[in-house]
RNA sequence: GGUCCAGUAGCUCAGUUGGAUAGAGCAGCAGCCUUCUAAGCUGCGGGUCACAGGUUCGAGCCCUGUCUGGAUCACCA
């Protein structure tokens, strides 16, 4: 990497000049800005304490020391307190040369050392995916890939809530009104049929509560001892109890559920290598929460309930059993990051929920460590912003959710009449199309969620957000379509390129320019890895086609008479092709060869 | 009220460990299809980086305070 030769030769420069060995922090290269001279800036300002000269002079001895030893920096220029420096053309053209052949430049492979498990998704079993899961499913298994290329050994994770009051809740209102009624009868997808009743639920519940404030009860009791949620709860204890009649129904409309989601996990293109149950796991849960009161750590009240008291940590005190000897989520995500630490005794463990869950993050974290727990340090929340509509929050009882399988289906539809509105799909068969409507429409949604910094709220106008044209999936898409195109003519031309040519001396500021951004993408790919941030890749793929599209422009690859020139524009074309499909591979874009 | 997060162009967002005149896209205006794909390219207009102090050679970025918005402090998950 030609930043720490620079970095390497700015300290022998000091030593040299100035007799000093510098701290590292003074050592500040970066890239030049694009309306100066040069390829890599070296800020002095920082150094003229020990150079006790003025900047440019400063400036200007560096820089002299520089290009007198090395031979990759061949020139200089001084502007107030920076100095520019220009890489050689041999160096791009050597750094060219070993990146051409390799096929996965820019990726690391696996060295070995202990897993990362990253949990995503995680939907509760009683209502269909919304955008909201979808910006957690693609963070997450974005993350992973990313995370993968960084040559990380990732282990991809989801933990189902599967059962708890909630769950309960759908299956009483389908057992009171649902008439038998199932996926097939309905021909309704599973998920949605199961949302159906937990709505349901909610509406009769409310209706009682109405009912008994009516007749006079205090509200805080009447939300507390409507019958249905009585019953809800009576159902929840029998569930834990065993209870075959519940435990089958249970079986039943979770099944229903689960084939909803494979359907909607299908579509994205998101998977997991392990799916945990937290009716697997909150058990170990419980046995943990035991241990904790035979250590003291944890405490009963006197009607039977188990806390944990956070009070000196500046907390609160947080139920972990109730009276009923329920569990709580709390309750499950002990065993669940017990048993996870067990199966994988991981580096890291990664998980990736929203920011409304900071507070559990920190208590889970807490209470795991008052459990003697000391790889609880190894727990990373990855907190993400929520998604909201211009109307406001999406609210699921109000009906302002957007479903995840109704945006797919939109945005499909999108895809195919702006598609059609530009005539491109003459020479497409159905399938093709069909298949390129799917890479757009999802290419779309994926980088539109993805581009975002994970950890800022986001606006999702569903309005504006199918948009194609400009920083989106689908001109990213368009570009690599582009270049692969360029390609087949040079083909069909008979042009070949196979062997990188050093021997041109000359880049231009365009050619440069790509090269620039090419030499980029391993570090890129490791910040990306290191923060969690799909976004940067994002943005990263972005930069990468709009240079290419004004190179595109600027340069007429195939009409270029200098051979020599047309080979390297072609050689450079395909690296650009292949960075900005790898790329797009990270956040989980597939890139069509054309379009 | 306590804690945490955010505030950058009309809108949606970038902005690297503090570095040069704060950048894209959308929307608006003006050009470019006889040119390897116009889902593109070129140009124009648009900013008190919420506000006020501070730190320093230098602050959108760090510190303090204020304002605004959000999340959370549940026997929901």
């Amino acid at each position: 990497m030609i930043e720490t030769t620079i970095t390497q030769l700015l300290r022998e420069a000091i030593v040299s000049l100035y007799g000093q060995e510098p701290a590292e922090a003074l050592l500040q290269v970066q890239k030049t800005r694009p309306e100066f001279k040069g390829e890599y800036t070296v800020v002095v300002f920082p150094l003229l304490k020990i150079s006790r000269k003025n900047p440019e002079q400063t400036a200007s001895e560096i820089g002299k020391y520089i290009i007198d030893n090395s031979s990759d920096i061949i020139e200089f220029n001084v502007i107030k307190g920076f100095l520019n420096l220009s890489v050689s053309n041999q160096y791009w053209l050597r750094f060219f040369g070993e990146i051409f052949h390799e096929s996965d430049y820019g990726f690391k492979k696996h060295t070995g050392g202990a897993p990362i498990v990253i949990e995503y998704s995680s939907p509760n079993t009683n209502k269909p995916l919304h955008l909201g899961h979808i910006r957690n499913n693609l963070l997450g298994w974005s993350v992973a890939a990313i995370a993968k290329a960084n040559g990380m050994d990732v282990k991809k994770v989801n933990l189902v809530n599967d059962r708890g009051i909630h769950i309960c809740k759908s299956m009483l209102a389908w057992q009171k009104w649902g008439n038998d009624s199932t996926p097939e009868t309905t021909g309704q997808k599973g998920d949605k049929l199961v949302g159906d009743y937990y709505v349901r639920f909610d509406q009769e519940y409310k209706a009682e509560m109405a009912a008994l404030i009516e007749k006079g009860m205090d509200p805080d009791k009447a939300k507390n001892e409507a019958p249905l949620l009585l019953e809800a709860k009576q159902m929840l204890k029998k569930w834990e109890d065993g209870d075959k009649q519940v435990r089958d129904l249970w079986l039943k409309m979770n099944g229903w559920v689960y084939d909803g989601f494979d359907v909607t996990y299908n579509r994205l293109g998101i998977d997991f290598d392990k799916i945990y149950y937290e009716s697997d796991t909150y058990l170990l849960g419980k046995s943990l929460v035991e241990e904790g009161l035979k250590k003291g750590v944890l405490f009963k009240k006197e009607d039977g309930s188990v806390w944990c008291d956070l009070t000196a940590e500046g907390l609160d005190e947080k139920l972990l059993l109730r009276a009923d000897g329920t569990s709580v989520y709390m309750t499950q995500d002990l065993g669940t990051a017990q048993l996870r630490y067990n199966d994988y005794h991981p580096e890291k463990l990664v998980y990736v929920v929203g920011n409304e869950q900071n507070y559990h993050f920190d208590v889970l974290k807490l209470v795991l460590k008052k459990l003697g727990k000391e790889w609880a340090d190894a727990i990373e929340h990855l907190s993400y912003g929520m998604v909201e509509l211009p109307q406001g929050k999406m609210k699921s009882r109000e009906g302002t959710v957007v479903d995840a399988d109704d945006l797919m289906d939109e945005m499909y539809q999108t895809a195919k009449i702006t598609t059609e509105a530009l005539g491109k799909f003459d020479d497409f068969t159905p399938e093709e199309a069909h298949k390129l409507y799917n890479m757009l429409s999802l290419g779309a949604l994926k980088y539109f969620m993805l581009k975002v910094d994970p950890k800022k709220t986001m606006m999702f106008n569903p309005a504006e957000s199918i948009d194609f044209t400009g920083n989106t999936g689908p001109f990213i898409q368009y570009t690599h379509a582009r270049i692969k195109s360029v390609l087949r003519k040079a083909d069909e031309a008979g042009i070949s390129f196979s062997e990188v040519n050093t021997s041109i001396s000359e880049l231009d500021d365009k050619e440069k320019s790509l090269l620039v951004l090419l030499h980029e993408f391993p570090q890129t790919v490791n910040q990306a890895a290191i923060s969690f941030s799909p976004a940067i890749i994002a943005n990263y793929a972005y930069e990468l086609a709009k240079e290419f599209n004004q190179f595109y422009h600027a340069l007429l690859i195939l009409k270029e008479e200098n051979m020599h020139k047309r080979q390297l524009r072609l050689q450079l074309s395909s690296v650009t092709a292949r960075t900005i499909k790898l790329s797009m591979q990270l956040i989980g874009v597939e890139v069509p060869e054309r379009m």
